[in-house]
DNA sequence: TCCATTGTTGACCAAATGGTCAGGATCACG
DNA sequence: CGTGATCCTGACCATTTGGTCAACAATGGA
């Protein structure tokens, strides 16, 4: 167990740490925690279940370390939102961002949904906490900007969750998404201009 | 094994499979397929674990049952669009209806998306087959009202996609919407007005 | 080269869990 | 009220799974 506190990781860990998350993402995000095991979770990471549990204490304790590390990754892209920016680029800006995400990070997207659904047990402080701040803080620039009469009023909380929605459906539900288009669509080509109108429409003044 | 099909069910076959359906859903909905376990389900059902594996052969056998036996509950409002209505109320209505769903069957949501989160395993016939087709038959009347200018013209399909995103969300990530919202606030009351003006707009030729 | 620290694993364990079964209780109906 | 079908359960079983451990291997600094 090499849990001090500040012990600077060598190669071997970082690199066995590193791997260890990589396959754990993969397990979590396809099956949740509860149907992801240890074995499937050491296969992906290319290490024995022993070896595993060496560098993780439980396997709760990768999941917490998942999540919480990917978490600002995760949120990253509100705190972009500039002030001072043009306020339709700005949100046109995160929406894509947050599209990109779905797109290129939909394990990330589906870790996180697992754990929602879930009931948040691990994030639920956070939700609650530094998460609630943040959306505050972008709530609030969106409301001084429509206070502005630079974008078309609306409840600033709900466009957020909005646009949470809209993008991680496609990342969360992707499988439902390309049955129902059938073959030969692209889902995140044809969503791209899709939710980009819509979110002009809705906040042009 | 009470499985001859056909075979008309007693007043007590009745009764005990709706407790062991309602308290699978309960179960299912928190926890998923894999974390939910049968002792869960006899207990929520108030029955005893080898009498639930009396009426179902499996654990599996009640998930599919629930599945499909929701399904077409949970698909019910796309099919009241009436191609002869006011496009926009139309719209409008099935948008209400399906965040009612949200509102009134938060489990009945979670469910489905933690099967399509895990990939589908039981639906995928379906999405791709009758789901398909039903939601070809609404984007084709969707879009024969933007062909005649009564709506405008956006994607269809990620139309509907977007309605499933929006009003779901409210269900499947209550936990982070009321997390983010603080005490104090009605997520559905909010959101109704919010969703119904962002429709209005997308869609007003 | 030496050796203490770090890394690795086969074998194992206890608990949880899906499912079985023999036998007893209850019900429905002639 | 008798009896066959239906209903119910305690006890049990096999498998899975998270986690442990003693022993062995590799590493790296002096």
């Amino acid at each position: 167990m090499a849990d001090q506190p500040d012990a600077p990781l060598t190669r071997i860990q970082q690199k066995n740490r590193d791997l260890i998350l990589e396959g754990a993402l993969t397990a979590f995000s396809l099956h949740g925690f509860r149907g992801a095991t240890v074995d499937q979770i050491a296969e992906a990471a290319g290490l024995s279940k022993p070896n595993v549990l060496y560098y993780f204490a439980t396997k709760d304790d990768i999941h917490k370390t998942l999540l919480t590390t990917l978490l600002d990754m995760w949120l990253a892209p509100m705190i972009r939102i500039d002030p001072n920016g043009e306020p339709l680029d700005e949100v046109l800006a995160y929406v894509s961002a947050k599209l990109d995400m779905s797109q290129r990070f939909p394990r990330e997207s589906r870790l996180f949904a697992y754990e929602i659904l879930q009931g948040a047990p691990h994030l639920s402080e956070i939700l609650g906490g530094s998460l609630r701040g943040l959306v505050d803080t972008a709530a609030a620039i969106l409301q001084g900007w429509m206070d502005q009469g630079r974008l078309a009023p609306v409840d600033p909380h709900h466009l957020i969750f909005s646009i949470w929605a809209l993008t991680q459906h496609y990342a969360d539900f992707d499988v439902q998404v390309r049955a129902v288009l059938g073959p030969g669509h692209d889902p995140f080509i044809e969503a791209r201009p899709f939710i980009g109108d819509l979110y002009r429409k809705v906040l042009a003044v």
